[in-house]
DNA sequence: CCGTTTGTTCCATAAAATGGAACTGAAGTT
DNA sequence: AACTTCAGTTCCATTTTATGGAACAAACGG
């Protein structure tokens, strides 16, 4: 394993919840040697990926991820078409919505829009949930060939709530739902009280999967306004894909391209 | 070197203007092999940094920055008060502020808020300048030690305008004058028309410098409308400074902490 | 002042990066 | 089709860097 896979593990250990770390709190994180954690943790900060704070030398990500991030918003034109998309349903429904993409096991808000209900879903851009367990994440998955859900879950997978699916054979069924249906739907899965539907869009040319959802407080929700919200989502879902020519092919694998792989079968 | 700092290199290859690049393109940025650098980027792609288009080989920066960005906006309070500040300037005089850090020899807006004045400047939160060169940069340098001023341009410095300082002796006269006068200023430097002023604050725990700034067009103003913006800024910092204690005190060098330095000299 | 906690450095070993050259594949060109 | 270009990858011997256990140093809390 390369130092950057190391680099990227400790990146993805902050959280909303633990938005500083020091060396202890990486190395029980992650298990690895305090020794081999405090050169990774020095040299990430020379490379500017980290900053350090003087007192308690607590690590955070540094002002660089900012600037990648605005890059990302910059560049992707399919994002900008979903995200304006998406402020259409917002307006139209009053409730938040957010248009988000996959990093490996989750997924991570690009762009968002909050409702104008008094009680709503609160917007987070930036954020990350486990794909497997939201409406978003299922979406983007239902996109990926069951066998490269299969490896992406090898090694176990979370499961952050009762209604969120056991294993990987309830988490096919039900992308094999949302695929047959066109939408993806949780309900009190990540996050209490909050409902969500959403639909995926794949820009084919550049390899880039986005899903459009809208969240709403699940208890007053009536089934009309849902449907009326389904129907208005695959509406625009359906526009965008025609424009970026999607035509429903798989997410290609992330992993290496060319090299032979070991155990594929390619017609 | 680790490869770390090549990643990072990698990664400050992106802007605005080129948001997506292929091998060929970052090798003639970097200068490095060829061979080389391909390994790189896959890794980084592996690693989780970049995202590969299908077509054309094109790499961009992946979701996982976003989500580190995000991060980063939660956690510093330092950051959510400047930004407060600023978004109160901004009501105040109609134009428009920005919050930002160092990265280097670069600046990086964290966080900002677009003026009402039909003639105003744009937000573009991520966007990069070069330090040297700009009112925000100027006066997060003016923070520095003279010697880690000269450390950081020991390999030379871009002029990306003719009113930008020339040489190191230059900008260090320069920040003097931001020191004395409590705020720096630029006119017509990065971005053509466009006035800004600036002031900085540190929060010595954390060990993070954060510049005000407000920008206008440089035409319209009044030398009556600066005063006023000024006074306020330097306000407000105040008032942030003396919230989080800070009294002044150089940023420290972001390099090495503890190890013994090669020519350092402290009584 | 001494135990405790937290982070750094040492060092021999293991692993990964390097860069020149050869290779592959995909476009163009004649 | 054969030829040329160009972009990207892989090979391989060499150099460089990472690793992890243990010793070390510094800060903390009585």
């Amino acid at each position: 394993m390369t130092i950057l896979h190391s680099a990227s593990e400790v990146l993805r250990c902050f959280s909303d919840e633990r938005p500083e770390l020091t060396l202890t709190d990486i190395v029980a994180l992650r298990g690895a040697p305090k020794s081999s954690t405090s050169r990774l943790l020095n040299a990430m900060r020379d490379a500017g990926f980290l900053d350090v704070s003087k007192v308690g030398r607590k690590y955070r990500p540094a002002p660089l991820l900012t600037h990648l991030a605005h890059i990302n918003k910059v560049d992707v034109s399919l994002l900008a078409r979903a995200d304006a998309a998406v402020r259409e349903l917002v307006e139209e429904t009053g409730h938040t919505g957010y248009v988000s993409a996959l990093d490996h096991k989750d997924v991570i808000a690009l762009a968002g829009h909050e409702g104008r209900h008094i009680l709503r879903v609160a917007t987070a851009v930036g954020r990350r949930l486990h794909a497997s367990a939201s409406a978003t994440g299922r979406a983007l998955l239902s996109r990926m060939e069951d066998r490269t859900i299969h490896s992406l879950y090898e090694k176990g997978m979370e499961v952050p709530s009762d209604k969120a699916p056991r294993s990987v054979a309830e988490l096919i069924e039900r992308l094999n739902l949302v695929r047959q249906k066109g939408y993806s739907e949780a309900y009190d899965e990540t996050n209490h009280g909050v409902g969500a539907l959403a639909t995926v869009v794949v820009d084919p040319v550049k390899n880039l999967a986005l899903s459009l959802c809208i969240a709403f407080p699940a208890a007053t929700i009536t089934q009309q306004d849902k449907d009326h919200i389904i129907a208005r989502m695959i509406g625009v879902t359906a526009k965008l894909a025609r424009h970026f020519n999607d035509q429903g092919q798989p997410i290609t694998d992330t992993t290496r391209t060319r090299k032979s792989p070991t155990g594929e079968q390619q017609p």
